[in-house]
DNA sequence: TTACAGAATTGTAATGAGTACAAATTTATA
DNA sequence: TATAAATTTGTACTCATTACAATTCTGTAA
């Protein structure tokens, strides 16, 4: 299965020409799956592609949320992040590591009454903290 | 019961010097609710006190906030939100009105797996989208 | 009261993420 | 190939927030 392709028809089926920056950062996105910032991507792709534009990181980031594709992640107050995974889901920031991690979210049992008259556009549900996994002492 | 006297106390309980910009940006805050940006504090306050600097509300509110009398919401993207109630609960932006309302949250329900092992300082947990209440049709 | 020290406040300048916009380039169409 | 439309790019700008130094205020002791 060719990724190339693979790209390039997600994006086409969601409306959007898939110009080789729109690829590339959509790739990064996917492939990634680190929550990156608009600095990150454009860093990491300024490599293979000397004549990216920050503008259009940025641009193409914003086209990718209209139609869908991304969602916007305000975890880090003075900058956004980006998650190409868009069904309903948290995060949870590790400040021992720095780390950005996808949590399952069981959003229905957070508060029935509520949500039975809401008709929600975007959940943003995220934790900052630490994590003591089974390796680590008590 | 005087409230000048209970915020003065809640202050100082708090390990904060009760000055008049304190008090008021904090009797703002509990009185209001209405979970402001420092500009919308800055103009309410400017009336009452002329000399008020926008430095000084910027300066109180991340005291309040380390001091844990005070929260951040970033549930706007470009401007952080002020709440003084510090116990865990949502928020929900409702679109029409432009209103951001508090939503009772039971955590325990979310991700019982993962809040086992895991060690949370903030939770941010906030919606948008439109309310359907009773008195609407359908 | 007065003087002093530390705390709090203020105003201005700087920072930096994000946006506006127009020029340049690329792509698609006839 | 010519032309129009879409995309990309670079520069200038906006504006929330922060840095910082000067000013003002508060409390304490002589």
């Amino acid at each position: 299965m060719n990724k190339k392709i693979d790209i390039s028809e997600k994006l086409k089926s969601s409306g959007i020409s898939p110009s080789v920056q729109r690829m590339e950062i959509y790739r990064y996105l996917i492939e990634m799956r680190n929550h990156p910032t608009v600095e990150t991507i454009y860093h990491a792709l300024h490599k293979n592609i000397p004549t990216l534009s920050k503008t259009t990181v940025y641009n193409t980031l914003k086209l990718f949320v209209s139609k869908g594709i991304a969602i916007e992640i305000t975890i880090d107050k003075n900058e956004l992040r980006y998650d190409a995974e868009v069904d309903v889901h948290g995060h949870f920031l590790n400040e021992d590591s720095g780390k950005i991690q996808d949590i399952d979210i069981d959003v229905s049992g957070l508060n029935p009454e509520f949500f039975e008259n809401a008709e929600i556009k975007e959940h943003h549900i995220y934790f900052k903290g630490s994590y003591n996994d089974d390796k680590s002492v008590k």
